[in-house]
DNA sequence: TATATTTGACCGGC
DNA sequence: GCCGGTCAAATATA
């Protein structure tokens, strides 16, 4: 682990640098700069490092997890020797995280690939409660999750509350930059196969995270600093700090 | 055949 | 004990 967690801060502190030069590289209206190595450096190289920071930390995360609990080809977990009858289940905690936000909206949809894992009659609704879930969560370990519940003022509105949040790639707006056989990658447009995803956005896979769609380097910071966050919170990183990772 | 959805059962919080 | 959230077998779909 001590290893990983070695592995993961230098990745991470290769993103914030790369960040760092694409916030000054915007600053100064320039295509270009010249990195450390006196190297011609383009928005579009320091926008890939900056993914490929982000699919390496995740790697590095999923193999720390991957070695807490044995799963099965089916995907099941192996807890062992399992006795005739019907298996346990495991422990349901409600959730009382306060990592939630709500929103009220005409479509369910937003872009992202949602998998439905139950639906439930809720008192006093005359709606059921709809539960979805990530559908890259075996792929990327990502907790996001949603709640959808029909309004009752005839609107046909729809509260629509999520929690945690997305650690797979945001959609229609990453193409990753490694992805040179896309059908090894997990970023695969292959793999976005949620027929709600909005077809008139095409196609899930961007030119690139670049030019005049890249968002501005500040934006980059923040979402590397959300992720960290995000991390923290999962445990992954819970004996880490900001201050493990050096900024340029 | 692989993947997604449905739905009854299970589980824990209140 | 009720209720909401989740699991997982059965079923549907591409």
């Amino acid at each position: 682990m001590e290893k990983n967690k070695k592995q993961l801060i230098e990745t991470l502190s290769r993103g914030m640098d790369s960040a760092k030069k694409l916030q000054n590289l915007l600053h100064h209206k320039s295509p270009n700069i010249i990195n450390d190595d006196g190297l011609l450096v383009s928005v579009d190289d320091l926008a890939n490092e900056i993914s490929q920071s982000f699919y390496r930390s995740l790697l590095v995360l999923n193999s720390c997890n991957s070695g807490r609990l044995p799963v099965t080809a089916a995907g099941h977990l192996n807890s062992g020797d399992q006795p005739a009858v019907k298996r346990r289940r495991g422990s349901y905690k409600r959730r009382k995280t306060m990592d939630s936000r709500m929103e009220v909206s005409d479509t369910i949809e937003d872009g992202y690939a949602w998998r439905k894992y139950g639906q439930k009659e809720i008192l006093n609704y005359d709606f059921p409660r709809c539960y979805y879930r990530c559908t890259h969560k075996q792929v990327h370990g990502c907790k996001a999750l949603k709640q959808v519940q029909k309004l009752e003022d005839g609107s046909n509105m729809f509260q629509i509350l999520y929690f945690d949040h997305h650690t797979c790639p945001p959609p229609n707006t990453y193409s990753h930059p490694l992805d040179l056989d896309s059908k090894n990658s997990p970023y695969s447009p292959s793999t976005i196969t949620n027929k709600h995803i909005d077809p008139s956005q095409s196609c899930n896979k961007v030119s690139s995270v670049s030019g005049a769609q890249s968002p501005p380097a500040l934006a980059w910071k923040e979402i590397l600093l959300n992720e960290f966050e995000c991390f923290k919170k999962d445990g992954s990183l819970s004996d880490m700090s900001l201050d493990d990772i050096t900024f340029s």
